[in-house]
DNA sequence: GTAAATGCGACCGGAAAAGTCGTATTTTCA
DNA sequence: TGAAAATACGACTTTTCCGGTCGCATTTAC
């Protein structure tokens, strides 16, 4: 029911990279999928997102790539979320066009799912990506050195 | 991406229902379905799940139907959401197989994913169903009111 | 013994998520 | 100035999962 969708993931995972990061260092997508063994296409469109959203800064060209805008602990879970799977959406009662729900005209459970919601979004957008990234894994360290140190990304197959 | 599962919305909106019943009241699955425009089979099923898990007791039979079983101050929202839609799975690094997540090997990500998760969880196990049911809506009244009173279910249509 | 209820498992269809493909645009550098 | 390296973007396909359906077994009251 809640489950962590993929992309957020990936945005997490790319950050946590480029948390790591000398100042300054752009990373590339290409870069990002032979690391982590993720498709190019998917991991773009993520980092376009999160580019979009000012929290990445991103530069076209050779020699282009992405690094962080914000400092992370200004940017919320929820801000990543949105930006890269939308707005949050809890339920179909809460859909805009609330007409869809044909539960509307009888439906006991708004109010409670209200609830339920707003209790949601506070812990989302009261949770800063620094916060949640700050302990970095140990496997982490050795993957990034790894890529930092090793042969140029075109050896390396990613689908 | 976090959205309120449809069977969690039909549980608390059954549960509303049954919070105003008179105690010892048992309510069946058709009424509930008539009231609330809920296809049977669907609903009979979340109330079975509630059932299985404590949060109902049931009795077959004629006259039989549901009652809540245990007072909801003592029901979490995680007990009926594990109850409904199966246990929490917030990632798919997250799964007991983890065999199957391909990036389980060089994921920085693991770290974070838990710790979101726990935070969720957290919520979610802390947050009592009369806590989210507490304030009835006022159509709610009416509706229970209008069904209570008024002939017999197998008139109504539900699909 | 019949009607009214729950209990349970298999199946189906559609929507959303995940992933793919193709192409345009920008920038560096030789 | 042209080629290479990168982002930008949108349309398409595939896959997965959820909501919903169907059918039958079981239990219980009258």
């Amino acid at each position: 029911m809640v489950k962590i969708s993929r992309k957020v993931e990936y945005a997490l995972m790319a950050l946590q990279h480029m948390r790591g990061q000398r100042s300054g260092q752009m990373v590339s997508a290409k870069d990002l999928c032979a690391a982590y063994q993720v498709a190019f296409p998917i991991l773009s469109k993520v980092l376009q997102n999160l580019a979009a959203a000012g929290v990445l800064r991103s530069a076209q060209g050779a020699h282009g790539g992405y690094q962080i805008a914000r400092p992370l602990a200004e940017v919320t879970f929820g801000e990543l979320s949105e930006a890269v799977v939308g707005p949050l959406q809890f339920s179909y009662c809460l859909h805009r066009d609330r007409v869809r729900c044909q539960l509307a005209e009888c439906c006991n459970v708004i109010s409670p799912v209200v609830r339920l919601s707003r209790r949601i979004e506070e812990l989302f957008y009261n949770m800063s990506l620094e916060e949640l990234l700050h302990a970095e894994e140990p496997q982490e360290a050795a993957i990034r050195a790894r890529h930092n140190t090793a042969a140029p990304a075109e050896e390396l197959v990613w689908k």
